[in-house]
DNA sequence: ACCTGAACACCGTTCAAGT
DNA sequence: ACCTGAACACCGTTCAAGT
């Protein structure tokens, strides 16, 4: 039935290896650097070295390359969060930590790496979030979503089983980790804080959050 | 001096009573409900009935009519939140309030007036905080944006002076409440979070952060 | 002082045609 | 299967000219 093992899956691409992937790569650079307003289509084929009307052979149109964009943000989003441990240097002076490190720490450490890509990839984040709002978001752009964000869960889960934090569902305790955690990225990629490179500002945000606001 | 009494101020515009302000208007209606992208200058001169060219005269480009667009909304904004009391009809059953409204009702009233004004203004938002991000943002949108901002102090001075708040620098708490509050705002503008019609999520949220997330 | 209308250099999208 | 190149209907911006 089948032709002499010519392979029907590699076919021979004679104008460019791979635009797709190269054209995601790109689009993000030029949406993290420049903003979605950056976004030409036809400079992108330009710099590629492609015609202008070969991106719609893998993207019918604009949003549909927007939202590769926003999954691959989402993507690198979970690998920046997944791999944040709370620093070995992190005290002033010496190994003063319990036995394991405490819920406050974790979720400092997943708090500042967060606000870190937040502040690094301010546009790119801004067009993650409008492309998962959209009605037609595809499926697999949600699910990018929600693997990143499922991330904190397993920390506030950790601390309830310590006995560090209250004993509320973990949705909720979720929800305000994230409100306070994207909201203090959101306003310093927005101007209305410092850059706060130290992240001395986000530790003692996260430290009001977990002690409170109330007098003690 | 000066002639007959004939006011400078006020010349006859022979085409439009007032195009600046009907394009900011316009402008910011078309960006609340469409987004940025949806904002063109030749389609708002079309709708307004003048010449493409029209526009000009009052904002030499795009971005000056979106920083116009953005002082706007700052003003909407501070409008929103400053008119927010705690609702008489907070509680389920009864006036069962304290002497005076206590902080945390204060607090809820808040930051339900800016989510609210957030979620139905998402598009706006977004142009506003990007607007004020931006290098060669004007003074004026910069101060508006302070004023908006500036409203939650009081409440948290006052929280202070009644003894229901931490005697920390206020700044330090304005940073918590207001990185929660539009940080949960965001989160819903983004579609992580479902609307919260009722507001009982978001006020589970204030409440966490007003009693923190350890055990009690 | 304010607006018109032509001109210019860009877009995104579509589609027959090539390989 | 993938890409080219012409065509179409839009843009934002500029600027001489009108009132």
């Amino acid at each position: 039935m089948s032709t002499l093992g010519t392979p029907a899956r590699i076919p021979a691409r004679y104008h460019h290896g791979d635009l797709r992937a190269a054209l995601v790569q790109r689009a993000t650079a030029v949406v993290a650097t420049g903003g979605v307003e950056a976004l030409s289509l036809r400079e992108l084929a330009r710099d590629l070295g492609v015609s202008h009307g070969a991106p719609s052979r893998h993207f019918p149109d604009r949003q549909s390359l927007l939202d590769a964009v926003a999954l691959n943000g989402f993507q690198l989003l979970r690998a920046a969060v997944s791999g944040a441990r709370p620093g070995p240097a992190a005290p002033s002076a010496g190994a003063v930590a319990g036995p394991r490190a405490a819920f406050a720490d974790e979720l400092a450490a997943l708090a500042k790496a967060y606000v870190w890509f937040a502040v690094q990839n301010a546009s790119l984040l801004t067009v993650m979030f409008a492309a998962k709002h959209r009605q037609e978001a595809p499926a697999d752009l949600l699910a990018a979503a929600e693997q990143a964000f499922a991330v904190p869960l397993r920390v506030i889960e950790q601390g309830q089983a310590a006995g560090e934090v209250v004993a509320l569902p973990v949705e909720a305790i979720a929800t305000a980790v994230l409100a306070t955690t994207h909201g203090f990225a959101a306003l310093v990629a927005g101007g209305l804080l410092e850059p706060d490179d130290s992240g001395d500002v986000l530790a003692r945000t996260v430290a009001l959050l977990v002690d409170g606001l109330r007098p003690r």
